[in-house]
DNA sequence: AAGGCGTGGCC
DNA sequence: TGGCCAAGCCT
């Protein structure tokens, strides 16, 4: 029974701060992520790029997915640049699907076949930065380098009462700072995994943006936003720009039970990613059509959808043209046509995939009727 | 050095 | 509801 002659916790500083990090992880952190109790640098690696901005429940079944289909880094080298696309449908950040494809092949072809072990061997690789380096590192190897995701900051700048928006990079260099400082006071012994994990678990599950539980925090006592009430002004935020709000015609051709899909580039949004045919004007799109002997009219626009980015919104309106035969043409790797049935094997972004499904739908039930 | 890059969850 | 954000990296 804690009483009034009991020692008050002891305060929290640059010196202790790891070390009460890693005791406090391994008693209260995340014990059973699919990734954990693991040092196989594919899986650790591939779970750390999936993570990227995105939220452990979205990755957890894209994760099991993925390794059924590609189960070594051997397998995903030799894998189509399309197939791994297919398996992150969905995701988003397609530039990290790509880098992790080739990846691969440079681990492959330049490694050996071996991860490579330190954080700055690793950081070399396409799609892993200073954070996802010293993770791999940390959780693969033990190596002793500092993480800065999301998380990290928000502990940081409430923990050590760091304002200015994270994004800046007056900031973000302040913070490694911290974060190196704090690795060069710890303990020479200080156990990486813990440590390293403790601050996403204590980012993810005590720490959180909104309503922080600071009565269950290990830094209580000396973290400056619990002291000062500061809970809601830190992190700063962002500062917000308006949006622009953009607009799109997207083409959808049925020849059968087969849609026309296009190529994007791999640069710009939806890299890489097969797409339907889409135009910025309803004249190009209408254009494209005389080239498919069909021409779009009131019966064939659908309802508009409206998808938003972190950077711009998209209103995209859809038009629904069936052929009765394919002109010849030349065999293209930018187009095709796929069977409405195996869209789910394709590597289609979220709307596309949202458009398609309701007209497989229609479909379906007008068979039926 | 700031902005491009997806999607889903949360309140 | 819409605005904000989530295990960042690249240019």
């Amino acid at each position: 029974m804690t009483t009034a002659t009991s020692t008050p916790p002891p305060k929290v500083g640059v010196e202790t701060f790891a070390q009460a990090v890693s005791n406090w992880q391994k008693s209260e952190g995340r014990h059973h992520l699919p990734w954990q109790n693991t040092r196989d640098p594919y899986r650790i690696w591939l779970s750390e790029i999936m993570l990227q901005q995105t939220q452990v429940g979205t990755v957890i079944d894209y994760y099991h997915r993925f390794l059924k289909r590609f189960p070594t880094l051997a397998d995903l080298a030799r894998a189509s640049q399309a197939d791994v696309l297919a398996y992150w449908a969905g995701l988003g950040y397609y530039a990290r699907a790509r880098n992790l494809h080739r990846c691969a092949q440079t681990v492959m072809e330049q490694w050996g076949g071996k991860f490579p072990e330190t954080p700055e061997q690793i950081a070399t690789l396409p799609g892993i930065g200073r954070s996802t380096a010293a993770a791999i590192a940390a959780f693969s190897f033990g190596g002793r380098a500092p993480i800065l995701d999301g998380n990290v900051k928000r502990v940081f700048t409430r923990f050590f009462g760091v304002f200015g928006y994270t994004g800046t990079k007056a900031v973000e260099t302040e913070l490694w700072s911290i974060a190196q400082a704090i690795l060069d006071h710890g303990p020479r012994d200080l156990d990486m995994i813990s440590y390293t994990q403790g601050l996403m678990d204590l980012g993810a599950t005590r720490c959180t943006r909104t309503k922080p539980d600071c009565t269950h925090c290990p830094l209580t006592t000396s973290c400056y936003a619990n002291l000062n009430n500061a809970q809601k002004a830190l992190p700063s935020a962002r500062p917000r720009k308006l949006v622009p709000q953009r607009e799109c015609h997207m083409l959808i051709l049925l020849h059968n039970d087969n849609v026309l899909l296009e190529k994007r580039p791999q640069t710009g949004i939806w890299g890489g990613l097969w797409c339907l045919p889409q135009f910025n004007e309803f004249d190009a799109l209408e254009n494209a059509c005389v080239n498919w002997g069909v021409k779009p009219s009131a019966q064939s626009k659908m309802a508009t959808l409206q998808h938003t980015f972190t950077h711009f919104k998209l209103q995209i309106t859809p038009w629904w043209l069936t052929v009765k035969r394919i002109p010849l043409a030349e065999p293209n790797n930018d187009y095709c046509w796929q069977p409405l049935n195996l869209l789910a094997d394709t590597g289609l972004p979220a709307p596309v995939q949202k458009i398609l499904h309701g007209v497989r739908q229609s479909l379906l039930s007008n068979n039926k009727a």
